[in-house]
DNA sequence: CAAAATATGGAGGTCATCTCCACTTGTCAA
DNA sequence: TTGACAAGTGGAGATGACCTCCATATTTTG
């Protein structure tokens, strides 16, 4: 699937420098401003340079996109290795909102390609789907959590969280979905 | 807010077959396939008119919107009068997975034009916000429901239902999420 | 019915997107 | 090192979607 050929020295330099421009700009939220040219420019490239490493603006979001996802991923195994099923969840989770609330505008850059054009970044999210499933599947071999529903259904409120960048007091409301989802997750009685 | 000025007679027209065309199309799924001008033509009217009515793609989904959203507020409100609380709560909520599940392609369009532009529709949502906040009030006076969330989270939730249409296992999981919601709303222990 | 007000439609200007290829840069064998 | 081939670059310009503008058509009003 991947089948990495060898970059050439010059072509992984742009290819870095586009990476790490892209990632400045979602970060502040003007990517959709910003002519696609420009951005370029912007990355010190040509045009035909931006378009030969990623031919759309989705393709550039989902190589940001796996970043995230690794480091997450990392997070999660790390927690699952140290702390007891059911808490490495709950830490998870939490900390998946910091991580939300640190990067704003990352999030809502991703969530506006991922909604149009939902197939590129679905691939790119498996890993992440995976981490949760098994944190979830290890809480269950706890008996800490419910065995009746779907790991699935955690990345969609995830995705409700991220999708829902603007409500005026996200935070907030992000802070009490986990804790329905972690309170619900709790087998009942 | 709304000045309602008097439409001239052809324009009312004019304006009743581009928002059933819109309908339609959003309905199928062909919206963003389509360019802004052929969706006039394929409506029977002039590019000009098309923009005089609905200046952008997102002012036309906000008002395809407002159907919708009048729709299952009319609904909250006959569950609310007709139903406990708790019970009205939980069957507006799975009412919803089965109104979304079965409008998908209506779904996912306005999620992707909410995802763009969102303060458009947000400012059309805030009467189902309201219907879901008194839904979750009156749960939370029968003491069915905690009271340190917010409705807001649910909001969320739902957010995250619609906006996560193309997972395989939609359905499965839309009802998995309703089912933690409400579950997490208990109050604990 | 005439005039004023309101609305229509589509030709054409504008501008972002993306392609193409003459040129530059990197790699590697001798 | 050097030359020659491969790999990559950049930006001018074709393309085509979006939206504006206004001469014309329709409705309403006096």
């Amino acid at each position: 699937m991947t089948a990495d050929k060898p970059l050439r020295a010059d072509a992984r330099r742009k290819r870095d420098a586009l990476l790490a421009t892209a990632r400045e700009v979602f970060d502040a939220g003007d990517f959709f401003d910003l002519r696609f040219d420009d951005f370029a420019r912007l990355a010190g490239v040509g045009t035909g340079t931006l378009y030969r490493h990623f031919p759309t603006r989705e393709a550039l979001a989902e190589a940001v996109y796996h970043g995230e996802v690794a480091a997450l991923c990392d997070r999660a195994r790390e927690l699952q290795a140290t702390l007891p099923a059911a808490e490495a969840l709950a830490t998870f989770l939490r900390g998946m909102v910091d991580h939300i609330a640190a990067h704003k505008g990352l999030a809502r850059t991703l969530a506006t390609l991922m909604a149009d054009h939902s197939g590129a970044l679905a691939e790119g999210s498996r890993a992440l789907e995976q981490a949760v499933t098994d944190l979830v599947a290890a809480a269950v071999r706890d008996g800490a959590v419910r065995d009746d529903v779907d790991a699935g259904a955690v990345m969609m409120a995830l995705h409700g969280i991220s999708a829902a960048h603007d409500r005026p007091d996200w935070r907030a409301e992000a802070d009490d979905v986990i804790t329905l989802v972690l309170d619900g997750l709790r087998r009942p009685l």
